[in-house]
RNA sequence: GGGGGAAUUCCCGAGUGGCCAAAGGGGACAGACUGUAAAUCUGCUGGCAACGCCUUCGGUGGUUCGAAUCCACCUUCCCCCA
């Protein structure tokens, strides 16, 4: 089985750095696994590693997308997966990096994607029964097709809902169906995961914080106007944090500092669902900071996993 | 100097005699999550020995069986006329 080494963890918590130093010590290489930082035209506001911070270190996945393409866990998995192979064949370690627990999740848990089960002018139709006739109705469709999936998401998460029937539409087989089949049978890899902890979650915020400051002096206002001029505004990349609060900003509608303490604010709650999300996962966790508020030094961190990955005998 | 208005639980903001620990929104906190996931959604938010009790609606007194709601005075803020 692949070995592979996974830094997770919420956001400025300091994946970026560790992974880099990690694949130094361990002659790697560094797979983004972040749903954001795979779009071109938007590394300071994805807080992506610029070339002197990867020092030589080959990554991937980054910028590799149009903001105007769509994306998906399941295009993610494949690349990753071409990635790993060929970092492996080179008889290197396949890092991945990143803070979007989903696609990590959908690499090391499902065996197998089904073909392509998406259609849009069915999300189309279903959003339109929302719309119109309200989200319970649409809640009771599924509830007839699949009443496990029904009893497990709530009638108010249309989005889920409507991709519950849409799997059921285009491939004639339910999601619970559908997800037992993808989780059968064995990982293809033999994982060793850091989730990146804080005992004190004030200490990163403050990081959170302070990093959004930086990203605006190293011209994140530019960025993001350069992607708003560019882009239809109807992709995924638009929902991505850093961009989407500065729109009003640009309208006039709000002042830079207020648009800024949006920012800060949606990644402190990003910060919390990501905490929440590897929480349930198993991994080894990796605390970055002193009970007195201040962090840890890199190489004892090193010195950490390394003892941890030799005792978990990876 | 005169006239008018406002003070509500972390914030904004309803409530104008009992159905009010007090609508709604925000924030905070907690959680869910399998092809849009930096998205989407849920719960919760005075205290406690907790199907009940206690403290709370600027302050102090009063009216009343009963007040955040009525009265008096005080404090602070806002507006208008001088």
């Amino acid at each position: 089985m692949q070995k592979i080494l996974s830094v997770a963890g919420p956001t400025a918590s300091g994946k970026t750095g560790l992974s880099i130093a990690l694949a130094k010590k361990w002659n790697g290489e560094v797979v983004s696994c972040d749903s954001m930082q795979i779009y071109k035209g938007m590394a300071i506001g994805t807080a992506a590693p610029t070339a002197e911070e990867m020092d030589g270190i080959p990554h991937h996945l980054i910028g590799i997308c149009s903001p105007d393409d769509t994306f998906s866990a399941a295009e993610w998995t494949a690349l990753a997966r071409q990635c790993i192979d060929a970092i492996s064949a080179r008889g290197k370690l396949p890092i991945l990096c990143g803070g979007t627990g989903l696609y990590l999740d959908s690499l090391t848990k499902i065996s197998q994607f089904s073909e392509n089960t998406g259609d849009s002018s069915v999300r189309e139709e279903l959003q339109q029964i929302a719309e119109v006739q309200g989200a319970e109705v649409l809640h009771k469709m599924l509830s007839e097709i699949d009443p496990e999936a029904a009893e497990a998401i709530h009638p108010n998460n249309v989005k889920r809902v409507i991709r519950a029937i849409e799997i059921y539409r285009v491939t004639g087989m339910t999601k619970t169906e559908t997800d037992k089949l993808q989780t059968a049978g064995n990982s293809l890899y033999r994982e060793f995961r850091l989730i990146l902890t804080y005992q004190n979650r004030d200490v990163l915020y403050e990081r959170i914080d302070r990093r959004v400051g930086l990203m605006l002096d190293a011209g994140l206002l530019e960025e993001a106007k350069a992607l708003y001029d560019s882009c239809s505004q109807t992709g995924t990349a638009r929902q991505a944090i850093g961009y989407k609060e500065l729109l009003p900003y640009f309208q006039g509608l709000c002042s830079l500092e207020e648009a800024a303490d949006q920012i800060r604010q949606s990644s402190r709650r990003y910060a919390k669902r990501q905490i929440t999300w590897f929480k349930r996962g198993s991994g080894y966790p990796l605390v970055m900071d002193n009970a007195d508020g201040s962090m840890r030094s890199l190489s004892e961190l090193l010195d950490e996993i390394e003892q941890a990955a030799k005792e978990a005998d990876f």
